[in-house]
DNA sequence: CAGTTTGTTCAGTCTTGACTGAACAAACTG
DNA sequence: CAGTTTGTTCAGTCAAGACTGAACAAACTG
């Protein structure tokens, strides 16, 4: 049961979603709400605080804080006279997830390519359609490719015109 | 353990890589390995086929290739003469595969707008990264509508100069 | 040094849901 | 009609893996 002492009904219903909507990509519940709970705060939260607020063990925030900084979803930062580890939500999020698709193109266009290997001889339509995927995937990769470079440009306008208030560790309070 | 009578150990490893891709998004194992199994043949299969060509139960098969066919990621088409049912793999696929990332993006920005409204007064940094969260959502939707357009072109323009071969059901042996 | 705080690891429990066999329903066959 | 073929549904089993508590390790404090 969450301590709710600091956060309203509202924004445990969006790190509820925040973690079903995370956990259908390959992180578990307790991930996906480890990313709903740093997406809400100002400030990097430690491994207890989180805990507490999720109402979930010290064990499996440990564990699966380490998944999403794996992935760079999150990062660890340190606060000066504290030797506890704080994480706050990557700015990189994103992008991560952007590249996390392109590997996965990558790696269906591997396993056509032995399946286009393995057939049969004669299997014109069989052959046709992995010929397809193949193509498929590649187009697919370049779009993807496109879509990073162009997000990349986008962002940089954006933060030159209205540069986002920089939260580093040693800003807090 | 299945009836590798008709399918090759190289067959049988693309059926169970394609079966482990799509177990990521969202499928069962066995629905995976039907769609890998609907690859790399050149004619639709039967329910009870496929059962026995992946060594798995009726039951199993019937549930899955449901879950595939409602996806629009294979076909159920007939052949005259026979009151089986019969399935393929759909040519739609990879262009269902695309509208449901558009889906996915779609949800997430609804939660990021859920969000942003639950925050605290004065919670700077979060207000921007949410913001930024349902920007990126904009964005990467029109990037994904504009990549379903360019495939779509890409492919009538492929099929008019070699147009596939046509596998409906009638045609087969 | 002994004691505290913090993070990690691991064995065990529990939940989820995939898969099966069997019962059933529906369509067909003689 | 009784019998067969085919597909679906459902209760039950089983396996995977998420989560926990407890033990442990490491860094610090007095």
């Amino acid at each position: 049961m969450p301590d709710n002492s600091s956060l309203t009904p509202e924004q445990q219903e969006f790190i509820e979603r925040i973690g079903l909507y995370f956990a259908q990509y390959h992180l578990s519940r307790i991930g996906g709400r480890l990313l709903g709970l740093l997406l809400l705060v100002d400030r990097p939260l430690g491994i207890e605080e989180m805990a507490t607020m999720l109402g979930v063990s010290r064990a499996s925030v440990s564990t699966n804080i380490r998944v999403t900084a794996d992935l760079d979803l999150t990062e660890r930062v340190g606060l000066p006279g504290d030797r506890r580890d704080y994480y706050r939500f990557s700015p990189e999020a994103w992008l991560r997830g952007l590249e996390a698709r392109i590997t996965g193109t990558r790696q269906l266009q591997r396993i056509a390519e032995q399946g286009l290997a393995a057939l049969a001889d004669g299997d014109t339509v069989a052959d046709a359609r992995l010929t397809e995927l193949i193509d498929f995937c590649e187009f697919a990769i370049a779009e993807q490719r496109a879509t990073i470079i162009r997000w990349q440009e986008r962002r940089d306008k954006l933060h030159r015109a209205h540069p986002p208030p920089h939260q580093d560790a040693a800003t807090d309070d």
